[in-house]
DNA sequence: GGTCATTATCTTAGTTACTAAGTTAACGAC
DNA sequence: GTCGTTAACTTAGTAACTAAGATAATGACC
């Protein structure tokens, strides 16, 4: 993104660079795993929530359910998840991560380098120098959050309350 | 992306719902501006390296370069980049930011409240603390960085030499 | 100066994933 | 049993991509 405002600010951190490296390495693991960015948000759904109903997939990743329809196509087709019958409700489907998906054999690939890497990185770190670090990631995950929400309302209807 | 075998490690931190903050923010600004990812990678790539050929940029993103010429009459329409002739090469387009473009009048909104959070985040950190956290960022973004690499060469031909 | 392989962008045809709208089937209240 | 609602799927149309090829300029070589 372009003319980010707080370039040049180091005392809020956070940086272009930081988080241009974050995006990209998570477009690179996809990439890898052949998952487009939906395909990549509805998997973690699945993760974080378990096995849920399409029309819930639809909203957590602002797609279509005809959109969805297809997405678990595919993801079933790649060996990602499954349908299931909702045993509480005849119309709806509940779909789950397979036991054994392609991630598994794929991604310790990718995250075993890396934590080697993070490990080495963080063993020059005292264990309060670390313990400041988490809780910068913490309070910052917090800000992120608390911001994309509110993105998303100027995106569409007038503001909410802000606290800033 | 479920199951990355970091998770419960606190001791590597950058956990997942870090990354996933960052990305969902990043991807929540971009639909607040009307741009795809790939038009963001584009405007980020003109914002670093300035005015640059429809084929560097086609290189950067990845796309083929048919799929740049449309991308730039997108967002030539939409008043963000402008073409002009490169009068070194007669072949070739160079492809600029234009000097008022409408993130211009949108990112503020977005990054003003956001630089403010940290602003105040920031300010329960001593400046040895902050250093640390700039210490941990600014390293962590080089492994990325370099497993990003890593990852786009794996992804293809066989694998180059992994210092890990 | 003329020839030729190379380079840079644009064009075209075909693919894929999306939306919007409509269909089918099941649900729940009355 | 009937009726409005809900859940997923289906269909038609759209947007952005790839692959392959067209167009035009370049630069090296003779």
């Amino acid at each position: 993104m372009p003319d980010s405002p707080d370039r040049g600010n180091p005392g809020v951190l956070l940086g272009r660079e930081f988080t241009s490296a974050v995006v990209m390495f998570h477009e690179a693991v996809g990439r890898l795993l052949g998952l487009s960015a939906a395909e990549r948000k509805c998997l973690d759904v699945l993760d974080r929530l378990g096995p849920v109903t399409a029309g819930r997939i639809a909203e957590h990743t602002g797609l279509t359910t005809g959109a969805i329809t297809g997405m678990i196509d595919r993801l079933a087709r790649a060996g990602y998840v499954e349908r299931r019958p909702n045993p509480a409700d005849r119309r709806s489907v509940l779909v789950a991560l397979c036991a054994d998906n392609p991630s598994d054999h794929v991604l310790p690939k990718v995250f075993g380098p890396l934590a080697a890497d993070m490990t080495e990185l963080t063993s020059g770190f005292t264990p309060e120098q670390l313990a400041t670090v988490a809780t910068y990631l913490a309070r910052t995950t917090e800000v992120l959050h608390y911001r994309t929400e509110q993105l998303a309302h100027l995106a569409t209807d007038r503001p909410p309350a802000d606290k800033g």
